[in-house]
RNA sequence: GUGGAUGUAGCUCAGUUGGUUAGAGCGCUGGAUUGUGGUUCCAGAGGUCGCCGGUUCAAAACCGGUCUUCCACCCCA
């Protein structure tokens, strides 16, 4: 035998029976963005690298494939260079284009591109897959689809709002019950400020986001390891030990950041987010959780989190606002916020929770089995009149042993099968047996259609 | 990228201290049943023991390398 053929590590196929599951959330998502006014767009699976590099942090740039320019490219690079074994340096050389890494920069790079052919506010939607050079784990793949929702020049609050909505929406469909996480950038910035390490926020922010993983005293260890001052690490206790109500958190911050225009600004905006959600129907949880950071370093006010409440996965939903992405592609001044949808591991979830809906796995409603070239001649008519009212329907296309017939229906779960012989054109009728009962009946056309239109 | 575990039939897995012809269940194919599937019974096909190399009279088993999958870290959907 040949070497069994594979597929790249953390890539997968999907049967049939996954697709249809795979299709039922992509079809519900799709269903709530454009419920809200989203307007679907697409772009290429490839960007130029210099569009991608730089915009996802130092980590970012490293889980990035890279694809290898065409053609005799190794003869062009010079001799030192090769000599030099610098991967870093040589990719720029043999490289410069690259799979995308999400959808939210190709969307910036888009938005500018075509910012003449745009009416602002942009309201898009995306679904396409994405690719990271990470190391599998379970829930993590180097190959998954994003489904990304986002306005785009506006900078309202509502929007912020609009996308809890749609998470509320999509999880009460999917019938998944969660937890919004959010939290603002700008609190962030304001606390660095107020303990003395202004310039230290990224570090800061990686750090406490590890606090319900790793605990208390590691976080601390963490943050002096990295080089902040060991009293802004004391100044920092009482906000990483907040606790209560999303209004006595934010009260409580208030005082400790009073000092930091940012952080009042962060506070207010998201006062003015939790004022709009509690007059809106939302029934999702939603949390102001301060320890929430988010590594995409893009991000300037809200940022949010979405967890499963009932699997231990890690987050399926994730997303915030970002005041200036267009403007590293020359487009000043266009604030954006979205939010971006994990259909893999909502597919995962959904399949430890055994919530998909029981009908979706059928696909193929009636079967007509082949008796032979006359039959076949009575049946196809009649099955184009089936198709033509829109039931799904086949017809099994060779003529083999009725047992290999009716067994292929079983497996593909078909509900009827239709037969018909010479008895059953004599009278101009067929045969509908059930598959799951084992009833038969003799019926016309017009009932035949009646009883599969069900 | 760092560390750990794993790989035997299409699938899930047995396989003793290294010893003759590598097994089971499920699935698959054929038959019992030529116009009746899902149940039952009978028969059959299917393996480079992940791949490459080494140790040995002898390797699925021991050693080295490599790949896959999984787990932790890093990071993340």
């Amino acid at each position: 035998m040949a070497q069994k053929p594979s597929i790249p590590k953390g890539t997968r196929d999907f049967s049939p029976v996954e697709m249809v599951k795979r299709n039922y959330i992509f079809d519900t998502i799709k269903e709530v963005f454009r419920i809200y006014g989203y307007q679907s767009i697409e772009t290429p699976a490839m960007e130029n690298l210099s569009t991608l590099m730089g915009k996802y942090g130092e980590e970012g740039d490293k889980l990035l494939f890279k694809i290898l320019n065409s053609g005799d490219f190794i003869s062009k690079v010079r001799d030192e260079q090769l000599k030099e074994r610098n991967s870093v340096k040589l990719t720029t050389k043999i490289s410069e284009k690259g799979l995308r890494y999400d959808l939210t920069v190709p969307f910036a790079r888009y938005v500018v591109q075509h910012r003449n052919d745009i009416t602002f506010p942009f309201k898009r939607y995306q679904i396409q897959p994405v690719w990271r050079a990470d190391r599998p784990q379970k829930g993590r793949y180097r190959e998954f689809y994003q489904c990304d929702v986002d306005v785009i020049g506006s900078n309202s609050l509502l929007n912020e709002v609009e996308l809890i909505q749609v998470v509320d929406e999509v999880y009460r469909r999917l019938n998944i019950n969660v937890v919004v996480k959010m939290n603002n950038r700008k609190i962030l910035a304001g606390i660095a400020e107020t303990i003395g390490e202004a310039d230290r926020m990224i570090d800061i922010t990686v750090a406490i986001d590890k606090l319900d993983k790793i605990g208390l005293d590691k976080v601390n260890e963490e943050l002096l390891a990295k080089g902040i001052a060991e009293d802004a690490v004391e100044k920092l206790q009482p906000i990483l030990h907040l606790e209560g109500t999303n209004e006595e958190k934010l009260n409580k911050i208030q005082e400790v950041i009073s000092s930091s225009e940012v952080g009042q600004k962060g506070i207010e905006e998201m006062r003015t987010v939790f004022t709009y959600l509690s007059s809106l129907n939302v029934q999702t949880e939603v949390e102001l959780d301060l320890t929430l950071a988010r590594g995409l370093n893009y991000y300037t006010g809200a940022i949010f989190e979405v967890k499963a409440k009932d699997v231990e996965i890690g987050s399926i939903t994730g997303g915030g606002r970002y005041d200036d992405l267009t403007g590293i592609f020359g487009l000043k001044d266009v604030s954006g916020v979205g939010i971006s949808f994990g259909a893999d591991r909502i597919y995962d979830v959904m399949l430890q929770l055994d919530l998909f809906p029981k009908e979706s796995i059928t696909s193929t409603k009636a079967l007509f089995i082949n008796f032979g070239e006359k039959e076949m001649n009575y049946c196809l008519p009649i099955l184009a009149e089936l198709r033509k009212n829109g039931i799904y329907s086949e017809i099994f296309p060779d003529s083999v042993k009725m047992k290999k017939q009716m067994n292929y229906a079983n497996k593909k779960n078909i509900p009827f099968v239709i037969l018909a012989g010479d008895n059953e054109i004599q009278e101009n009728k067929v045969t509908l047996k059930d598959m799951n009962s084992g009833e038969q009946q003799l019926v016309d056309v017009v009932e035949l259609i009646k009883i599969l239109s069900k």
